[in-house]
DNA sequence: GTTATCTTGGAATGGTTATTCCAAGATAAC
DNA sequence: GTTATCTTGGAATAACCATTCCAAGATAAC
C-alpha cells in the first residue's frame, strides 16, 4: 500500500559527496544538497536522517569507494615497491589535476578538520588508516620476501612512513605542490626502502 | 584629544589565535570572540577589520610566534641530524599531548580546510612551508658537510620528505596516533638519512 | 571647563542555517 | 474505485551568522 521513493538515493549519496568533498561540511548547506540534487528537503531527511548522517554516509562511500579498491589492488600486487610507486603515481596525478587540486583528499581534510571531533566520524578515519597501513605493509612484506628490500627495514615501520607520506602528499597538494617535486620526494623515501633503487621503475 | 583604546590588541589577538586554532574558522563565530575576550563587537571591528582579517592575524601570529623560532632554532642548529630528531621529538611531544593533540596544527589544518581558498591565507602557508622546507634543508647540508649523511642524500629532496612527513604527524597526531609510534616512524626516515644511524642520538 | 575625536555598548539588520510540520500527491493492495 | 500508507512540496520555525549603526561615554588638548 505504500508509496515508493521518486528518486535514487544512491545517485544522491554520489552528488552530496562530492558537495561535502570539494567544499567541505561547514561550508556546505542543506540547500546546497537539494538545490544540486533536485530531491526535496523531507525526502533527504526521511532517507538519510540529517546534515550529520548525511555526511558520514558521504564519508564513507568516499573512503569504500574510491581509497578502498585502491588499498586492495596494493595489497593484492605481487610486484611490491613497484606497487607502491604506482600507488604514489597515481594519488600525486589525482590530486594535482583539474579541480581535485583544489578539494584534495576527503578523509585527508577530515583528520585536520573540526569533522573529526565526532566520534563516528574518527572511526571511518580509523578504519581508512588501518587499511591503507595494511596494504602498504603487505606490499613490503613480498618486496622483503622477493629479497629487494634493504637489510634492516622493517615493513610495519615503513608502512608508518608511507602511510604519513601519503597524508604529506594530501596536505601539500592542496596548496598548490607540483606534481614533479612530490614524485621526486616519494622517489627519495622509495629508494631508502630498496636494496637497488634502480629497480623499482 | 582622541580617545585611547581601552584593551590590549596583543591580549585580544592570544585569544582569537587560542579560539581559531581549536574550533577552526567556520565553527568560531564573532560573538565567541566578544564573550571570550570580553571586547566589545563594535571595537573588534574598528581595530581589526572583520572576521576573516581576525583569522589572518591568528594564522600569522601562530606561524610567527609558534613555528618561527623552532624553524630558527633548527636552521642554526650546528648539530645537523640530531637537530631534526629533536625537532621532530618536541613536535610530536607537543602534538600528542593535552589538548594540542585535539587542535592539531593550526597551519596544516588550515593546508586541508576550506581556509586556503583565500589567497592570504595561502601566502601565509605558502611562506611557512618555504621556512620549514629551508630549515631542514640547512641542517641537512650541516649534517652533509660534518660526512654524517649516506651517500647519495640530498639535502633539498629529503628536506622535501621531512616536511611532508611533519604534516603526517600533524594529520595523525589529531586521530589520536601514539607518540611511540609516531617516534619510531620518524627515527625510520632519519635512519634512512644517516651513514652511521646509530649515532643520530 | 570646554570641545573635538575617538571608543564603547547594545540594539538592529539582513541574511543564512538546520530542522520541522502539514496539507497535497502518489502509490499499490484490496 | 476505495483506502491506507508512504512520499513530496513548500512554507514555517527558530536559532544563529557577520556586519552596521548610532547614541552615550571617555579621553586629552586647549
Amino acid at each position: 500500500m505504500p508509496d515508493v521513493k521518486h528518486f535514487d538515493p544512491e545517485a544522491v549519496l554520489d552528488s552530496v559527496e562530492e558537495l561535502f568533498w570539494r567544499r567541505g561540511v561547514s561550508t556546505t548547506g542543506v540547500q546546497d544538497i537539494v538545490s544540486a540534487t533536485g530531491v526535496n528537503r523531507s525526502s533527504l531527511y526521511a532517507t538519510f536522517g540529517g546534515k550529520r548522517e548525511l555526511y558520514l554516509a558521504a564519508l564513507r562511500r568516499y573512503a569504500d569507494r574510491r581509497s578502498g579498491p585502491v588499498f586492495r589492488r596494493l595489497a593484492e600486487d605481487d610486484r611490491g615497491l613497484p606497487a607502491i610507486a604506482d600507488f604514489f603515481r597515481a594519488l600525486i596525478g589525482v590530486r594535482c589535476s583539474g579541480e581535485y587540486a583544489r578539494w584534495g583528499c576527503m578523509v585527508t581534510n577530515a583528520h585536520a578538520g573540526t569533522e573529526n571531533d565526532d566520534p563516528d566520524v574518527r572511526a571511518v578515519l580509523h578504519g581508512h588508516h588501518d587499511r591503507l597501513r595494511a596494504a602498504m605493509c603487505a606490499a613490503l612484506e613480498r618486496a622483503q620476501a622477493a629479497g629487494v628490500l634493504r637489510p634492516g627495514v622493517v615493513p610495519g615501520t615503513s608502512a608508518d612512513v608511507l602511510a604519513l607520506l601519503a597524508y604529506g602528499v594530501n596536505v601539500r597538494s592542496r596548496a598548490g605542490a607540483t606534481p614533479e617535486a612530490l614524485g621526486d620526494t616519494v622517489t627519495a623515501v622509495l629508494d631508502s626502502l630498496a636494496n637497488r633503487p634502480e629497480e623499482i621503475r
